[in-house]
DNA sequence: GCCGTTTTCGGCCCGACTGTTTTCAGTCG
């Protein structure tokens, strides 16, 4: 049976939150919750896993209890267990946990005392004050509950990571401009890199923390204060990020760091570390026998730990312990690496700008190549190339490599997939270009094992390259369309394609955990911004973030190769 | 329910803040 990981970690959540409103143990729920995530994050898929018999034990998190549970969803579409608890409990009360300020506790509670079930009876009860009578409920938290149901709709955002560059600067601006602070620091999912953000982290180290807070709530953009404290304080801003702000003094800056770097699940892993070595870590400080270990920066407290630096990208509970253990953490790909560009777009298709002003924007860049790859005609709303239309804009591309000697300018382009897995350019037009881009636009709702086929006969067209944004993920607007990524990774492996992350920051695609499994099938990868004006070529910066969380070294990614080196790749 | 260079039991990260209480449970990260 087709079932998709994220299908099994839903199931998994469910059972751990239900057990959760039950009141169970709450290791238990956590073990639910841990095996969860940790099936989020395979790269491989675990119903072929079952399929070609293997072990579930392996998997982190998963022991022989949920192992058979996972084994029952997959073979089975269900889980018994969860439909028992459903019987006991109805399963709207999930939804309800959704809110902020009511937990499992909370959510029982007004489940015995006032039959709530759902967010509608919820509402009902708190305009009726009926919520303030239970016990452990009162005025302000009621309010808080009926504020939240009004305007439920922005609830649950996460925010694209180029948008919270942008919303964040003039607050770092701001608090950077308080003469009490002498650092300040970014931390969480922003400094992970993170390809969506749920808030900001803001970990500042200052003096006067109680004027801070002050001057942190007064911030002229926050429209709500959620949290004041001593030390701490959350805001939500008018453009609906949640911001965090955490101040502590400098001989805690590098406990602080780490701890509000997270992730969480890497963090609580350090710490067991830690005890097993007699420290206790917070985020003021390493200590044994409560006397402090200097720590000046990360990278000291991993020392002590008997750890390689793991960097922040890498923090997420994938492995990076156990490797750091064993000095085999991967020598990440920096910014610094790239040499050239190997998707965008001009005016011939559906970019804003010339060749020309593309050219010499990767000058000012500092590229040693790009190519340009303009999309072929399928997509009418690309207003792209025919095959009538190649050899003019082949023409065209040749003139203007001629008369910048400083880059090299590919010839490329970016062909259709069609339904069948033909092309939308005959072998003739391919076979002229430098590098051949092959990407689907279309039929994203193909049945599985069509829509494989059809990607494997592409890529079986000895014309092309690189497959681009291999599975059509756009962040937060659709998924990915459905096909078995393992299957054509190998084939990609075996057939010399080169697979694509694509940069721009609505896509990033391939992700953070394909990026991993590719690598780790030995595909040669590409890093591209798919740039449409010439401001889109810094897009490479995401791009490298994304591999960067995807364990991606700069020896597997083709445009970190000179000029000579990178042309022979596209020899097949 | 998971996990183990203290492995088959006995642990399971740690602290801040809020609202409701009157010393703390619940929630959050």
């Amino acid at each position: 049976m087709i079932i998709h990981n994220n299908e099994i970690a839903q199931k998994l959540d469910e059972m751990g939150d239900l057990l959760a409103i039950k009141g169970a143990n709450k290791y238990r729920i956590r073990a639910y919750k841990n095996a969860a995530r940790s099936i989020r994050s395979q790269g491989r898929r675990i119903d072929e896993m079952i399929d070609s018999g293997e072990d579930l034990t392996q998997l982190d998190s998963v022991g022989k209890d949920l192992a058979s549970k996972i084994k029952e969803i997959v073979s089975t579409g269900e889980l018994s267990d969860l439909k028992k608890l459903k019987n006991q409990l109805p399963s709207t009360l999930l939804n309800l946990l959704d809110l902020e300020g009511l937990g499992p506790k909370r959510v029982k509670r007004l489940y015995d005392v006032l039959e709530i079930e759902t967010q509608d009876d919820l509402k009902k009860a708190a305009d009726n004050e009926k919520i303030r009578e239970v016990k452990g409920f009162g005025k302000k938290t009621e309010n808080n509950i009926r504020e939240q149901l009004l305007d439920n709709n922005e609830k649950d955002r996460r925010f694209r990571i180029d948008k919270v560059e942008e919303l964040i600067e003039p607050f770092r601006a701001y608090l950077q401009n308080i003469d009490t602070v002498s650092d300040l620091v970014i931390a969480g999912s922003y400094r992970r890199r993170k390809e969506t953000v749920g808030d900001i982290d803001f970990l500042v180290i200052a003096t006067d923390s109680k004027n801070m807070i002050e001057a942190f709530t007064k911030y002229e953009e926050v429209k709500k204060v959620i949290s004041k404290g001593n030390t701490k304080s959350s805001v939500m801003l008018k453009t609906e990020l949640q911001v965090d702000l955490r101040v502590v003094e400098k001989r805690s800056k590098a406990p602080a760091l780490l701890y509000f770097t997270g992730s969480k699940k890497h963090n609580i892993k350090l710490r067991k570390l830690g005890i097993d070595k007699g420290y206790k870590i917070n985020e003021y400080g390493v200590f044994k026998d409560d006397k402090r270990i200097k720590c000046e920066t990360e990278e000291d407290i991993y020392k002590l730990l008997n750890l390689e630096y793991i960097e922040p990208e890498l923090r997420e509970n994938r492995g990076e312990i156990k490797a750091a253990k064993r000095n085999k953490l991967p020598d990440l790909i920096e910014n610094k690496d790239i040499k050239g560009d190997l998707q965008m777009h001009t005016k011939h298709s559906d970019g804003s700008s010339s060749i020309k002003e593309m050219v010499e924007k990767a000058i000012e860049i500092g590229y040693e190549y790009i190519a340009i790859t303009d999309h072929s005609s399928y997509i009418g709303v690309t207003n792209g190339l025919s095959d009538s239309e190649i050899p003019s804009y082949l023409d065209e591309l040749k003139r203007v490599d001629e008369e910048y000697s400083e880059i090299n300018v590919l010839s490329g382009i970016e062909v259709d997939v069609l339904e069948d897995g033909k092309l939308d350019l005959t072998d003739e037009s391919l076979k002229r270009m430098d590098v051949v881009i092959f990407s689907i636009h279309s039929h994203f709702n193909l049945e599985e094992k069509k829509q494989t086929d059809r990607i494997l006969t592409a890529m079986d067209n000895k014309y092309v390259n690189i497959f681009a944004h291999p599975t059509g993920r756009m962040i937060n607007k659709r998924e990915g369309y459905k096909y078995d990524i393992e299957k054509v990774v190998q084939h990609a492996a075996s057939s010399n394609i080169i697979m694509e992350i694509n940069g721009s920051p609505s896509r990033l695609d391939l992700d953070d955990i394909n990026s991993k499994m590719a690598s780790d099938n030995h595909v040669s990868l590409v890093i591209n911004t798919d740039a449409h004006s010439p401001k889109e070529l810094s897009f490479m910066k995401y791009g490298i973030s994304q591999a960067r969380r995807g364990w991606v070294q700069a020896d597997e990614v083709i445009n970190t190769l000179n000029f000579t080196d990178v042309i022979k790749k596209f020899k097949r």
